[in-house]
DNA sequence: GATTTTTCCCAAAGCGCTTTGACAAATTAT
DNA sequence: ATAATTTGTCAAAGCGCTTTGGGAAAAATC
């Protein structure tokens, strides 16, 4: 069933009813009824294709996969997009999912942009000295970022989380609490979200007056595993830290792997902050002790940052949207005073 | 750059150079040649849409999130569809991402097999009475199951991995390192996957004449909490198992935080099987002792799984794949005689 | 050399929709 | 009453591609 053999039933044009099931003012109100009502009984659905054909609206937006990173596909990633498809679905648009390997992640948006595949892309995991940065500015591809490019805060969308602001309240609690060695287990520094969270981090110990101690930080991936080496590591230097900063969930789970089998005890020999993006699957309020935890939802953010590219799409006129996000800072058991 | 006008610039009429791009057959080598070469000098990419629109094919794939689990996105999912976009990327395949939500997951078959928005779709976590079932039979959709329908292992296309098999192996070897108490902890029992685990665990303790103990039979999310929790509660039962099979390795840190916690030793007071979808953040070699699993590459069947699903499309005539896969077992640390 | 076949290219139609421009009919203004 | 406007509908063009059905020119066959 497509349009015109519908219009053909309802002895109308299909101009008409496609007016009609678009909602222009142009028919009137019986019609219309008579359209809605008709497309109804005979279960029309508008060819996709055509549509887009005709409208030059592709009525979807493009996701990459970071899939880089030596094929570890990010745990986050698939909360963050759960966030954004249900936005996109509410406002009729499809997600278009595209993971590395076989094409590089620039080709894709060149070729994004050329064909018109998608109205708009997300970009994830912004790093140093990103070469999206360029080709984003040259393609006439409205997109926004998850996260910001280095410092450069204007000529693009992005929200962003206050990483820096986070980790600076975090340590800053932990200074508070009389701890004078800090360790931080972070992701990898080379994308912005982890160097500001160790920017944060610095300027918490420098307000004090502590020196940083290359020893007692890490930078690496974020799995469990790293966090146990690294942790483990820390741990059995001569002088060791009373408090351990993480930058996510997964990390503590080795973390508090290497802390058992140490035999030291959680917020009492060693006090911890994760930051904690609302994975459903790893609960910080259910560890034991229950973790501290700078806590922001990643899957919230996907949300809102798929409200905020549809609304560029929508208006492209507009001024580009920034937003930066405080982040919880939730106090829990894992945090002490020092010993 | 349309084809139109790439035609015009290479004085041909656009038959010949959607001939020539697409590698038809009535088209002479030097023309091809020069039609190959301008398109590259132009950068020219066909219109997606247009051709979806000629042909009838989208070139797309069509996946759904398992987004209901009270909205529990799982983890598995992004490793899945990570090695099955691969495949599709590699023949020209978009993948299409919808997660639930607002759009309910049936709906959303029917309108891409109404509109043709997708070629075919991979059907993801099969329950015991699955509403899809009935529905794909009817729509006129290619499609492909991971994991089997409820023991209806004709009259579609599936790839699985012997679950079944799996679990009696894993519970066999503990058997035979004498063990006479097992508990399980388990997904949600109206998966296939989980029933088929608990089946072959049941069928291996009957070998052995051991009766079950629902006590320490466990069915449920697959998180670190939930993991901890049944731990917790199976050990501390006055006539705990000596042994524990679990279905992922999310429940396997919250199990041994559990075992840490009552200053249990595995491998030597408790041994422990676990299912390993080879997730790269959670990672069974890494832990201590090292872990015994059944593993099998989630990443791999994904994509698998597409290659197969593209077979089904090219192809319709051909007679429906089946792929059932054995499972290592991989015997390392976690695992002693019984106490 | 005349006829058939093959090779290579083209004009035009069609995929299913949206959108422009025109036009009766109904309404309002003069 | 007629003229000007608004309302509701339609025919036709166009989005950019593929594909059908020819048809010259070149090659092969008799």
């Amino acid at each position: 069933m497509n349009l015109k053999e519908l219009a053909k039933q309802l002895k109308l044009s299909p101009t008409t009813v496609s007016r009609a099931l678009n909602g222009y003012p142009e028919v009137g109100a019986e019609t219309r009824r008579r359209v809605d009502e008709g497309a109804k009984r005979f279960g029309y659905q508008p060819n996709p294709h055509a549509r887009r054909l005709a409208t030059g609206r592709a009525h979807a937006i493009g996701h990459v996969f970071p899939t880089d990173r030596s094929l570890m596909i990010d745990p986050l990633f698939s909360d963050f997009v759960a966030g954004a498809a249900d936005v996109y679905s509410a406002h009729g648009f499809e997600v278009m999912l595209h993971a590395g390997g076989h094409e590089d992640e620039l080709s894709v948006y060149r070729r994004y942009a050329q064909g018109g595949a998608v109205d708009g892309v997300v970009i994830l995991a912004p790093r140093l000295d990103d070469p999206r940065i360029a080709l984003l500015a040259e393609l006439k591809l409205p997109y926004i970022v998850h996260g910001r490019f280095n410092d450069q805060e204007a000529g693009y969308a992005w929200l962003d989380i206050d990483n820096r602001g986070a980790f600076q309240r975090a340590a800053k609690l932990l200074t508070d609490l009389g701890h004078r060695r800090i360790g931080l287990i972070n992701g990898y520094e080379d994308m912005t979200f982890a160097l500001h969270r160790r920017q944060g981090y610095e300027q918490a110990l420098h307000e004090r007056d502590l020196t940083l101690d290359p020893l007692i930080m890490a930078s690496g991936p974020m799995t469990e595993e790293n966090g146990y080496r690294q942790t483990m590591r820390i741990l059995q230097l001569a002088n060791r830290p009373t408090a351990l900063l993480l930058s996510s969930m997964l990390l503590v789970s080795g973390a508090m792997r290497a802390i058992n089998e140490m035999g030291l005890q959680i917020g009492k020999d060693i006090s911890l902050i994760a930051h904690d993006d609302g994975l459903p699957f790893l609960n910080a309020d259910g560890l034991v002790p229950s973790l501290t935890t700078t806590r922001s939802s990643i899957r919230a953010a996907g949300g809102r940052v798929a409200e905020l590219l549809l609304g560029i799409i929508t208006d492209p006129e507009a001024e580009q949207p920034h937003e930066l996000w405080t982040v919880d800072l939730i106090v829990r058991g894992s945090t002490g005073p020092a010993i």
